[in-house]
DNA sequence: GTCTATAAAGTGATAGAC
DNA sequence: GTCTATCACTTTATAGAC
């Protein structure tokens, strides 16, 4: 089912530089000349092996999309794991994957926006809502005697702590607030920190 | 200085189209024969008020960054007010702005990575590094006995919090999570909620 | 499978009549 | 100022040789 290591078909070539500039530019933005240079490869070839510019957009979208929300699935149902391990599971998650890659959330919200018949198949609300994940975060907020307020809100707070960093990056950055290492430090830091935090309002431990 | 309320100069009408459907679009999304059905113009017209596509744009993307920092630098830097009440000035701000104009944070962060020269004369480092907010998070931060923790966590926590349910509003929405009267409600919620948790992490009052 | 050449369609911009 | 018609160029996609 693999395919071997040493030098990438091209058609692996060619989906690989779609997948990075489509990432970073969006999809009006990218050229399929772009693409093309980007991989070494002919023009032509692009329309061989994916027929269009739409549906080698879609592939690498479906990929891109796949990887956001992926494991958290598994994360957030994960009967065995209490809820301060879960939130510690899912920041750790997103930041790894957001280290590796930050352009994704943006090029996901982007294209969601435009697109969003295609995501309707790829998620729905009971992922979240049904999730172990609420059910805990749900009780934890009784318990608080706090059962009025929506769940909901800690999961935005979760991920708005957690993405946030990232789409606002390269303007800390640029502006000079952090240099790279320090920002790159400083989500290693939250990995930490995002948890304690979370765990305070909830008054867990 | 102002115009006539009654009805938009041609010019004016162009401008607001543009500024809707960039805002939306993105930049390269969008075109000009777009803007001229949307404001129902000639699509010569937007040459002859504004010479290209490029220039409008800018005009508008100026206009939109300009909201999303505009009132901020003065909140921030107002040393009038104590870091509880400028916690609840910004909060408030942002959630005022976002629930009238929800595609703004994309807008902007998508342009920033494209354009990033443009920035650095509207923003600099400064406006938030050296503002009195940061100096008064600093405080506190050492008064909790957390000196070494960088105040910039905060701020990320203040915006992730604050902006990024408008980010992902769409797909809250879309997949069913929440109804739209419901996620505007509890943006209203939000108002509140924020600035009790982040004193909380804060340990303030 | 891979290339060159080119068709076909889209898009920003302008000339020129009114 | 506003319009129609059209140019000039870009970009996606394909035909056809190798």
């Amino acid at each position: 089912m693999k395919k071997k290591v040493q030098d990438l078909s091209t058609e692996e070539k060619i989906k690989e530089a779609a997948r990075k500039i489509f990432t970073k530019k969006g999809y009006a933005a990218t050229r399929t000349r772009d693409i093309a240079e980007e991989s070494g490869i002919n023009l032509a070839l692009l329309n061989y092996y994916f027929r269009s510019k739409e549906k080698l957009f879609e592939l690498v979208m479906l990929e891109n999309f796949g990887a956001f929300i992926s494991n958290v699935k598994e994360l957030v149902n994960n009967t065995e794991t209490s809820l301060e391990q879960k939130i510690e599971n899912i920041v750790e998650f997103y930041i790894n994957q957001l280290l590796v890659n930050p352009d994704l959330p943006l090029f996901v919200m982007n294209e969601i926006r435009s697109n969003s018949k295609l995501l309707k198949t790829k998620i729905n609300k009971d992922i979240f809502l049904k999730s172990h994940f609420i059910q805990q975060l749900s009780a934890q907020l009784k318990k608080q005697g706090k059962g009025d307020v929506n769940p909901v809100h800690y999961l935005m707070n979760v991920l708005g702590m957690t993405i946030m960093p990232f789409i606002i990056g390269p303007l800390i950055i640029e502006i000079g607030m952090l240099k790279p290492q320090e920002f790159e430090k400083a989500m290693m830091e939250r990995k930490k920190l995002i948890p304690i935090w979370i765990k305070t309002l909830l008054q867990l431990k």
